[in-house]
DNA sequence: CAAGTATAGATTGTTGACAATCGAAACTGG
DNA sequence: CCAGTTTCGATTGTCAACAATCTATACTTG
């Protein structure tokens, strides 16, 4: 392995005079590999190796092993005994599941909204969308596909349910799990304009109107992770045959991204 | 500190001669302490000492660390850095907010379950009722109370969704820790009847109804929790004056098994 | 040649000791 | 007598080495 998916440039490595230990590090190790799953760096399935991320991150071995505690708890690695750490893999019902939690969720969140938003917190809404927007229409992709999830935490939020809006943030965080195919071709993020008319159903009080849109919004969302998800399949199948009876020399090779 | 409040009696211990290590001795620990909770043996805001659970459960310290940051996250105990663990306090409102999230997702659940139960399943849980009131007028108030939280998780697995499943099993667990009084006077478990009720409204399909009496138990119960709150804060100040050691010899002989 | 088996390398799990940190009691000076 | 400071015990956080376990390769044998 020439370098690490998560840890590519110095700059993300400590501080050179800084050892970096404590919370500090832990918390850090999360977020970067937070940030490689987000990024489609890392594949679902891939094995996570405690000395290689001590050495590549330049923290600890505990606190690598902390870390990929928590991600286990959020749901973003799996962890079995004896055996080490792997990015999660969702099944198809397990993806099924999350949706109809999340719908079940936001749903709620979205009534609750439009029955109580004031006018502060509906111009920080619109103004969100805004953001959406204009990074979509730039270009910047990851940006957008950022901001997109966000929309939804941020909806949480608002409702004023920290517990709801925990599961709601694991919920979202899991997403790039469930279809594992890099979006290259195209960016995969919720469609700007499905937010926009969340926000205006929000904002005339239509609480009902804005929960169906919602759900609408998540059930499309959701196939097309599937079809994505599928054909992602289809291709590793065809380059299976392909590539002999050897099914995983890919992952002795290089990093475990697919490309 | 004399004795544990966890670990009582040698039984509880680990068998001796099996050094119980790996994950087996970090899950006996969990299951321990959350007992302890259930049972009402341990205060919220109880320092939690990991050298002191270590040597009381035979398990080592790394052990200890891991269950506390598992249960940490299930939201029992609390973490801060540098100062260790406690068995977690919610805040009144935190109270307010656990019950708002059950209310959302049982009330979907219950919804669903009205509408694509069958009959075996129905039976099963006209059954459980049927426990539940048994075990309650045998007077065994532990077992009451265990199978009276346990309904609500059965109708969150029965409504098929694992992820929402896992919430209500988390926000149930952390009931004992909203009203920390003793339950001596009066078992505070919930009313049978009105789990038959909603049994019931499900086997007649009517998911509206079985929903809205599920949301009335689920208020009544978070006033009876916050009035015995209140007693118990009360009582606590005034005994401020006069020293009031608890009396914690109360024995519980077996039990009820914590998932 | 196939199937099962021994072996070696790599990886995780655990332990105990050490360093860093915190809380509180004792101490000092005004 | 009180406020501030210092010191000390207790507790948590970290680390590196060791033991247990698994995976994959090479090997033996029918």
């Amino acid at each position: 392995m020439a370098v690490s998916p998560f840890f590519r440039s110095q700059k993300d490595r400590a501080p050179a005079g800084a050892a970096m230990s404590g919370p500090e590090a832990e918390h850090r190790v999360v977020q970067v590999i937070v940030e490689a799953i987000m990024d489609h760096r890392v594949a679902p399935g891939a094995r996570l190796i405690e000395r290689e991320l001590a050495i590549a991150s330049g923290a600890s071995r505990s606190a690598i092993r902390n870390g990929l505690m928590r991600l286990a708890h959020a749901g973003l690695v799996e962890l079995s005994p004896n055996k080490g750490a792997s990015i999660a893999m969702c099944s198809p019902d397990e993806a099924r599941q999350i949706f109809d939690a999340r719908i079940v969720i936001e749903t709620a969140a979205v009534k609750k909204l439009a029955g109580t938003i004031g006018e502060g917190e509906l111009e920080r809404l619109r103004a969100f969308v805004e953001d959406e927007r204009e990074a979509y229409e730039r270009g910047r992709m990851e940006d957008a596909r950022h901001l997109s999830r966000r929309f939804h935490v941020l909806l949480a939020e608002m409702a004023g349910n920290d517990v709801l809006t925990g599961v709601i943030r694991d919920l979202i965080n899991r997403q790039p799990l469930l279809s594992w195919s890099r979006p290259e071709t195209e960016p995969r993020f919720c469609g700007n304009h499905a937010h926009s008319e969340i926000v205006e159903a929000i904002a005339s009080r239509d609480g009902e109107r804005a929960a169906h849109l919602n759900m609408e919004h998540l059930r499309a969302l959701e196939r097309e992770l599937g079809a994505e998800r599928a054909a992602a399949m289809q291709e590793l199948r065809s380059a299976q045959a392909a590539d002999g009876p050897d099914g995983n020399a890919r992952q002795a090779d290089e990093s475990p991204v697919v490309d």
